[in-house]
DNA sequence: TAATATCCCATATAATCCCGTTGTATCCCT
DNA sequence: AGGGATACAACGGGATTATATGGGATATTA
């Protein structure tokens, strides 16, 4: 894969009545550069209760893992459930428009599963950037104690103004 | 193959009196983009109870792979009942145009097969997309869990409006 | 001719776009 | 270094467009 340029830093946004978020124009700057067009994608969190957010070169390396997984399942003679891995791979992950001023609007039913109501806190992880919640960022165990410090940072920061 | 573009998206449709359903926006782009004319291609799943859809060029590619696949079953001397794969392949399947406004009737084995009655669920799976009852789906096991997850939210959706 | 299937048009609702406003950070000039 | 001007980011609201679906008119078939 080519240079890619990396998903870095944090902010809070909030989702206005017609659940619309702006992407932080820190984690915009990458898609803007790695992607075409003002296309992110949103997905599930494999492991954790929050949103993944890409762009398309990262969405093409996924897909191209996916059909490699499936060749190598296939040639060991293993009995891959191809249609199942198929329904994880296109079913929870959405490709959304956004906007000259980066605001998208959230799939509703990522964001009832992340529990995304009035605000949104980003936060850049190298290939991806996660979506969370900061309720229940806070009140997830084993999440990284400066995540938090940070999510609770820019809380107080929103709040006291 | 040359480029597709992929099946994505999902949506409860409902079927109306006369036994009309609207293909979802998301998945009817793909059928216009790939294929030519206002005609959708409807299928049993080869595994599950539900029925599968795509697009001319899918079914071109089908076609195509069923010749190469009979062509190496017979090199290898093997005893390949091309005939009722052939009569799988192009028996219970049936092209359905769809008018401007994505809206088509099934047909009424497939339909019955299915056990489709008054709505829906359309599910995006890259190549094809998948159409389920949604009782059917809830109640049938081995089903991606995270799939049936969006029915029963798409469901509610739909009820509580 | 009756029954059935297909097409066409109408409408309510929901999604999308577009523009303006506010606040905040940055830059520049004195 | 201070103060003002400028540019950018985030957000709110209205207007426009698209989508799903209901109803009726026209064609088709037995």
């Amino acid at each position: 894969m080519s240079y890619r340029e990396l998903f870095q830093g944090y902010a809070i946004s909030g989702i206005d009545a017609k659940g619309r978020v702006a992407i932080p124009a820190a984690l915009r700057g990458t898609i803007d550069a790695n992607g075409d067009g003002r296309i992110v994608t949103i997905a599930l969190h494999e492991a954790s209760p929050c949103l993944i957010g890409y762009d398309q070169g990262w969405a093409q390396f996924l897909r191209e893992e996916l059909r490699s997984d499936e060749a190598s399942q296939r040639a060991a003679g293993g009995s891959f459930d191809r249609h199942n891995a198929k329904r994880r791979a296109f079913g929870p992950v959405e490709k959304v428009p956004y906007d000259t001023s980066g605001r998208f609007v959230f799939p509703g039913f990522l964001s009832h599963k992340a529990k995304l109501t009035d605000t949104a806190f980003f936060y850049g992880t190298g290939d991806t950037f996660e979506i969370w919640s900061p309720q229940v960022l806070l009140a997830t165990p084993d999440v990284d104690g400066e995540m938090k410090e940070i999510c609770e940072w820019l809380l107080i920061q929103r709040g006291a103004k």
